[in-house]
DNA sequence: AGCACGCCGACT
DNA sequence: GTCGGCGTGCTC
């Protein structure tokens, strides 16, 4: 018998099966979907089996080791895996990476065996440890020549050893023996005694009533006391412990309860902000639950994990956790449990949707607009994709839910692909806050240099004379987009991708927004030496500095990348805000994004013009989504205000504020019917790296040539300058069309990464 | 991607 | 003659 494996291993090189012999010990259990280990030219590695046929001609090597006991990717998994290659070019072990947790996954270590220690050269001796092994480290590169040599004298030999990154973590409890035969058990009486009161005791406890390692260890020796080693699972959010309250649904929401449980489907559900979602998530989870199905739930980020957990976890007895900032440990717990149908809810981020999950009956994706359901870095995969197709795996209902949903999954909704369901009202009889705008250019002229409006300060004043809170949204990063040089107007940049450096002033440094490069802020200018440097154009820091001039008895925090960097601090200042530690929280987009707090009743729009003038077609939707959801945020327990500051008011992603989302929509999609965006065609770009300019546009034209050829829209290729690595050009372009061929694309993409250039096709939209 | 091998040029 | 760098070719 033949295994066809799939080596761990990233590169289109070696992005195919190869063959294997199965060695007849293994036949009877070995199964696709299994780890094994295989030699694979002059080393070992991890590969997965994916089929297993009678015969292959190409087989040469055995089979060395089988990793599993159950198969780890089942046949879910792999189709999620066949989704993933039909989406984007990638490998086949970066697919298999993406859906599985790290944590089973190998390292692999090169380790030099000491054979004959006394031919070691002096210098080489310190290299290896006691048991005679040097294990070798990137830099220990410069000694392979020396290796060689000592490896042909047999005086060492070399060999991968392999790692697991987690393991089950075991604790010893002990027994106390009744039926043991130790005499001298007397001189032991004030343990016995203390066993009489304890059943199972850990060594801790032990030890810390006084029982020293040693006395311990001679009653285990003879058999008095029984070691018994217990799994035990590492518990990242055990210090959660919320009042369970009791649910009261109002009519609106009970008709939208009673229309998902009525019939498996696939529904988006929109639900004005502070409609009261959530609520309905819970009674439909503990509606599953008691029906003995499990539910999965996901959230855009890591931070809302913890939140919904509050809310949800006094109604649900074993719940999951599963994202990707937990750590090895932690992840491989939670992965078992899941696998071992061991808990009811399953909490996760995007990374969530590949978790092994038996009798799955409900997936919810909470805030299903949001961007992070997307994973853009080098596998492209759109979890909500994949949401509708792990629910049609299983038969289980879907629910997106979103105030604001995006313009595809509306348009999707309204052509019947999901099920629409709506909320159109808050609770309590609450209105939705009252939006009022304010026209910058107005203000100039009526003197106002300041970045706050005459209404904005007078209505901030008020709430904090009635110790009412206040939410301000500033969307850009750092003190200043750019400094210069007011003597000879040079502009520090960023050495890779041409282009101004941001001013961090708490940080001291310019940084670039595109790469990782930073650097110190310098006192005088590096072209002429002037100390005259001035900052150009403002961002979040700056306006933080200014309201703190402007309220000086306020108090004011900030929230953005910068202030949250430590662990928890973003919990922690979302915390200290909704127990009104402070009276104004000035933020980033990240300040819009799924927070309750009870007591803000005016949310304000600084300079609304800065989120739509991303170059994307989805810039308008990005921008609606963003304000609708941070005017969202007020009113949400008394009535509450929302203020828009802005240049061009007559955009339709801030006029339609003032109505609805409907009124937003019709826009939007009627400006995507005109210019054939998606969702009326699909969007992809093709980016093209090569080592020579001409030779990789001309590729690149092939491509656009081929696809034009089949009737399909190409823009482009362009030259791509920004963050380009040095000596590489890159070329990009985006294709539109209804339906593409994509293996025949990919095929062609394949050929030429095998002559070297480097090829990738990302999606711009959400095929359905 | 990661390994060996072979060619080449520099340095004893 | 040795050592290290880099390009090339192969992986069941």
């Amino acid at each position: 018998m033949i295994a066809r494996v799939i080596v761990d291993l990233k590169h289109h090189q070696v992005n195919r099966l190869f063959d294997y012999f199965i060695p007849a010990e293994m036949e009877s259990f070995l199964q696709r979907g299994m780890r094994v280990i295989v030699p694979f030219n002059e080393m070992k590695r991890l590969g997965f089996v994916v089929e297993i046929v009678e015969e292959s001609n190409q087989a040469s090597k055995e089979i060395e080791d089988v990793l599993d006991v159950e198969p780890i990717i089942d046949d879910e998994l792999f189709e999620h895996i066949d989704l993933l290659m039909k989406t984007s070019n990638i490998t086949l072990s970066h697919a298999f990476e993406t859906v599985l947790p790290s944590e089973i996954f190998i390292q692999y270590e090169k380790q030099v065996i000491c054979l004959d220690e006394s031919r070691i050269d002096q210098s080489l001796k310190s290299k290896f440890n006691k048991n005679g092994v040097w294990v070798l480290k990137k830099s220990d590169i410069q000694y392979q020549y020396q290796i060689k040599k000592l490896k042909e004298a047999k005086i060492v030999e070399t060999r991968t050893a392999l790692k697991t990154k987690a393991k089950a973590k075991v604790i010893k409890t002990y027994h106390f023996n009744v039926n043991h035969r130790y005499h001298k058990i007397n001189n032991n009486l004030e343990l016995i005694s203390f066993f009489n009161n304890h059943d199972e005791v850990n060594k801790a406890d032990l030890n810390a009533y006084g029982f020293s390692d040693a006395q311990i260890k001679t009653l285990i020796k003879h058999e008095v006391l029984q070691v018994i080693e217990k799994e035990v699972i590492r518990n990242p959010y055990s210090h959660i412990i919320e009042n369970k309250k009791d649910i009261k649904l109002t009519d609106e929401q009970n008709k939208v309860l009673n229309q998902i449980l009525s019939k498996q489907d696939q529904y988006l559900l929109k639900g004005v902000t502070g409609s009261g979602k959530t609520e309905i998530y819970i009674k439909l989870i503990e509606s599953y639950v008691m029906k003995g199905a499990k539910v999965l739930l996901l959230v855009p980020e890591i931070t809302l994990i913890l939140q919904m957990l509050k809310r949800v976890s006094p109604y649900v007895e074993k719940i999951a956790i599963y994202h990707s900032g937990l750590s090895h440990g932690e992840r491989y717990d939670q992965y078992e449990r899941i696998r071992n149908q061991n808990v009811h809810l399953i909490i996760g981020t995007r990374s969530a949707i590949f978790s092994p999950i038996q009798n799955l009956g409900l997936i919810i994706v909470d805030e299903c607009h949001d961007q992070a359901y997307i994973q853009e870095d080098s596998t492209y995969y759109d979890a909500i994709t994949h949401a509708i197709k792990k629910a049609s795996y299983h038969q289980a209902t879907l629910l997106l839910g979103s105030a604001t949903p995006s313009v595809e999954h509306m348009f999707y909704a309204l052509n019947k692909q999901f099920r629409l369901v709506e909320l159109k009202s808050r609770p309590l009889n609450l209105p939705m806050p009252k939006i009022e705008y304010v026209d910058m250019k107005q203000e100039l002229t009526k003197g106002n240099t300041s970045i706050f409006s005459e209404v904005l300060m007078q209505k901030i004043e008020s709430r904090l004379k009635n110790k009412e809170q206040v939410l301000l949204l500033f969307n850009r990063k750092g003190y200043a987009p750019y400094i210069m040089c007011r003597q000879c107007g040079h502009v520090p940049t960023c050495p890779t991708c041409q282009i101004a450096l941001t001013y961090f002033k708490s940080d001291g440094l310019l940084k670039c927004s595109y790469c990782h490069y930073k650097e110190a802020k310098q006192l005088s200018c590096q072209s002429c030496q002037s100390t005259a440097i001035k900052e150009v154009g403002v961002g979040i820091e700056y306006v933080e500095e200014v309201l703190k001039k402007t309220f000086s008895n306020a108090k004011i925090a900030r929230m953005d990348k910068q202030t949250i960097k430590t662990k928890n601090g973003h919990e922690t200042l979302i915390k200290d805000f909704d127990e009104q530690a402070y009276d104004i929280l000035l933020g980033t987009q990240m300040i819009a994004k799924g927070l309750d707090f009870k007591n803000v009743t005016l949310s304000a729009i600084i300079m609304a013009d800065l989120s739509l003038n991303i170059p994307s077609y989805t810039a308008s939707e990005q921008a609606y989504i963003l304000f609708a959801q941070m005017t969202g945020r007020s009113g949400r327990f008394y009535p509450g205000e929302a203020l828009v500051q802005a240049y061009h008011l007559d955009h339709f992603a801030i006029k339609s504020l003032s109505k609805n989302y409907d009124a937003f929509y019709k826009e939007a999609i009627h400006i995507r019917k005109l210019a054939n965006y998606a969702p009326f065609k699909q969007m992809a770009k093709i980016t093209f790296e090569g080592e020579q300019y001409l030779k990789t546009y001309q590729e690149a034209f092939k491509i656009k040539k081929y696809l034009e050829s089949q009737d399909h829209e190409v823009l482009g290729p362009y030259e791509q300058t920004l963050n380009r690595k040095v000596d590489i050009y890159k070329f990009e372009m985006v294709v539109k069309y209804i339906k593409l061929d994509k293996s025949e694309l990919f095929i062609k993409i394949t050929e030429l990464m095998q002559k070297k250039w480097f090829v990738r096709f990302f999606p711009m939209s959400r095929e359905i």
